[in-house]
DNA sequence: AACGCGATGGCAGCAAACTGCCATCGCCCG
DNA sequence: CGGGCGATGGCAGTTTGCTGCCATCGCGTT
């Protein structure tokens, strides 16, 4: 493959063996955006990631990687997650699919991943400065406003229920109490009782810090 | 060019010569994502564009551009853009700097051009569905998150001055008014009445919604 | 069926927020 | 200096928001 080539294979053992050599020796950044960490793994790749993280003095050596909402829906997947962070990885969290895996290494060599086949998978190997700086460039305007995991594990991103939804959204367009709780068919009391309950999720002391949190967190998305 | 090829181009001609087929007759949509509307453009693709956007009637043809702020640095600028979204399209400001542009035509065909260059653009054509799907999600990561620019142009976002700050850092804290307005140093009355003046501004009803506003377009940055 | 528990709704008392009114102050201009 | 005007501050009346209390209801379990 000469410095502008794109190369596809199919399946794992074929992109060892033709693009292997391209994914050891990561020096100074690994990007990656996907739907979960489990979406897939490069051995290689990821052999030579670990042993970079674990040398956690290595000054300059960034993992960021960005993925998709469903990377929290379980206790096993955050805990995971945790772990990797543990080990100086920096996740955020998209607020879409991202149903294809995107690789970046040292803003030279990307990988795409098709999506998941039932027989051999398809990827695209490149290292042209084209479609990897272009690639690399909306990476980043998706991690800039992308939420950051750190915060939502130190308990700064409140998980909502569909109640809570309800009541902020209400909240949101700014009428009485009386007005939302009488729309959404509850009693006053019983408006003001969830209303309270929101407020005490985003840890604020009043309705302008709690829409505050709101619209900062974008939680009502 | 077969259907999984990936094509490089140097310089409008030869872009043209060699792959413009591809960009005319767009069906469903158009994206593109660029520093700001003036670093490139497709004579074919833009004119073909150009008529559907003027067949005002026709169902489900969607242009989503996404721009860098730089697109918003002078008057001219943003009447060009006035007049882009007249013709229907929806425009985004992303927070980051977007140097390449990426094309993408019914999510089929992708064309993602090098930096400016002295002499030939560089530009990469493909139908690749691995490459074209992948960039679409980061695409469309990166548009989810964006600032919509017809909330700009309508006036969406108020101008605070120094007071107004003042009192909505005050009101981001939580605190009672009577409180606030004793560490600003002012009376309860005067406090009160800057708040009544940013609840104008934001054109909000509620504290709660005047909070959210905030957060949403950041003004407390 | 009876019981327990959580959620709901009505009411009351209180706190916080909203705003009009009027006096006063500070600043600027003639 | 006097007058005009905008901003400030105190007060009062009103509205909105907050929450405890208690009765009732609905649902699940034994």
């Amino acid at each position: 493959m000469t410095a502008d080539q794109v190369l596809t294979v199919r399946g794992d053992a074929e992109l060892i063996a033709r693009a292997g050599h391209l994914f050891t020796g990561a020096k100074h950044e690994f990007v990656c955006a996907a739907r979960d960490l489990n979406t897939w793994s490069l051995p290689s790749a990821r052999q030579s990631i670990s042993s970079k993280m674990l040398a956690a003095s290595e000054v300059g050596f960034a993992v960021n990687k960005l993925l998709s909402p469903v990377a929290l829906t379980d206790e096993a997947a955050r805990l995971h997650l945790r772990q990797v962070m543990s080990k100086g990885a920096r996740v955020r969290i998209s607020s879409t699919q991202l149903p294809y895996e995107t690789i970046i290494i040292d803003r030279r060599v990307m990988i795409l991943a098709g999506r998941d086949a039932p027989v051999q998978r398809e990827f695209t190997v490149t290292t042209s400065p084209t479609l990897v700086g272009g690639v690399y460039a909306l990476f980043q305007a998706a991690w800039a406003t992308a939420t950051d995991l750190a915060a939502y594990f130190h308990g700064d991103v409140p998980h909502l229920d569909a109640d809570s939804l309800t009541v902020l959204r209400a909240l949101g367009a700014g009428h009485t109490d009386e007005t939302a709780a009488r729309q959404l068919g509850l009693s006053l009391r019983t408006y003001r009782r969830r209303v309270a309950e929101l407020m005490a999720k985003l840890e604020a002391d009043s309705r302008f810090q709690a829409g505050l949190r709101v619209g900062e967190l974008r939680l009502n998305e």
